[in-house]
DNA sequence: CGTGGGGTTGATTCTTATCAATTCGGGTGG
DNA sequence: CCACCCGAATTGATAAGAATCAACCCCACG
């Protein structure tokens, strides 16, 4: 399989031979995971980082109660877990929506490539505040949006970020899923997509979304892109 | 006035002679600031990076229909706006809450450090990697806490952040400041706060949360701490 | 054929928003 | 020193949005 963690990579900077070799080790260590199965678990000790080669990855966070909240959707190519850099313990789990193939590799191995590479050093850094970025779009619709523009922007998020320009989005996702994510419940996202779907803005079957008016649901989003087009000129030349 | 962004550093790691000078360079030029300034805009060119040298500051960001949501108070010490190391442009606005003395510096200077101090860098990721988990704790209270336990979750962080052992929390918040931050309307923030004040949990006046019970608040939280400790072990030695 | 996971629908309740009126309290100017 | 004013907080009445509970449908899969 082609790396995916190096074409992640190359779409910020140009990488040298050796960069690549060193961005190659993060991925050596292929390993499959059955839909739902866990990653790893809240409050396992914050060792192992995964690369993810293919399918999607959910981390997600609970509450004393049960209530499960869903903190950001993985997709090929993605690091996750580079939070659990600062902390020793993991705080919260990493659960395969679907099949997923990923590459385990210890906290050490990146930091390691911190000595390396102050190079790639930046690129983490980067990808570490378009994280934030993505966390910071999270609490706007969590805070301020209704369920009705949460779901269309979320929706419109994750066709940027598949970089397609096609009006049909196949994902594993559920709508259990998707409400764990917008904090809502799947109840609600049913009725909320049906009122959608009422108003000819989008569909729904099987897994995949079918964007029908793509102007009025950036309108309804409110969806601005630029949160999700990083800044590369500052990081250093080779 | 003594330096805060050096303790803020000292608060991870030992810092070299060398590696102080370094950091000191970040707090160069004090500018004031009247309560309510706006410090940067949302959409301003992200070039300018801050360091609080005094009083509370809040990033924000406003949606088309004029609602704000409060993304994050920062604290004395700390460094504003560091998300816009990955952007050209600013995605928020950063405001003062109540009088505020703040040193900005070109985010050119940051990056340079970077290039002078790897181990600077490596802390700067580790603070970055810290804002996350705030980000993500957040999301908790805004996705799946009620407003009370909300409530209750970002006082106590406030009085982990603030680092004393006081039951008596000044503060420059308004109640509408807090139901920015939690995603709620300020009339029901009063509602909540009284209700916690017939409950015996917590009062406020002036500006200031006097809490009742410490144990009972924790517990209604959920308030597990150890997302605001960081691991240090792994930056390397000077 | 059952079985079960995912989705839909309806009835009802609960939380929170909204709008509006009122109070409180700390400054300011006469 | 008092009257006034303003921002902040409180309170009440009502409405809207979302949760909850429960029943039911659909359909892929053993």
């Amino acid at each position: 399989m082609k790396s995916c963690i190096v074409s992640e990579f190359r779409s910020y900077i140009d990488l040298t031979d050796q960069e690549c070799e060193l961005v190659q080790s993060l991925e050596r260590d292929p390993r499959e995971f059955r839909k739902d199965e866990i990653i790893t678990a809240e409050g396992d000790p914050a060792k192992t980082i995964f690369t993810i080669s293919s399918g999607w990855v959910a981390s997600c966070r609970h509450l004393a109660n049960g209530n499960r909240q869903i903190l950001d959707v993985y997709l090929p190519g993605q690091i996750v877990g580079m939070r659990k850099i600062g902390f020793e313990q993991s705080m919260n789990s990493i659960v395969a929506i679907g099949p997923v193939v990923a590459c385990p590799y210890p906290k050490r191995n990146l930091i390691k490539t911190f000595d390396d590479s102050p190079r790639l050093t930046e690129v983490v850094m980067l990808m570490l505040a378009q994280q934030q970025s993505l966390l910071v779009e999270r609490i706007m619709s969590l805070g301020q949006r209704s369920a009705d523009c949460s779901l269309a922007h979320f929706v419109l998020e994750l066709r940027a970020r598949l970089k397609t320009s096609d009006l049909n989005l196949k994902t594993p996702l559920t709508q259990e899923l998707i409400a764990d994510t917008l904090g809502v419940t799947s109840v609600h996202i049913s009725r909320t997509l049906t009122d959608l779907t009422q108003k000819s803005l989008l569909e729904w079957s099987a897994g995949t979304f079918k964007i029908l008016n793509l102007d009025a649901l950036v309108e309804l989003a409110g969806f601005d892109p630029s949160y999700l087009e990083p800044d590369v000129n500052w990081i250093r030349d080779p």
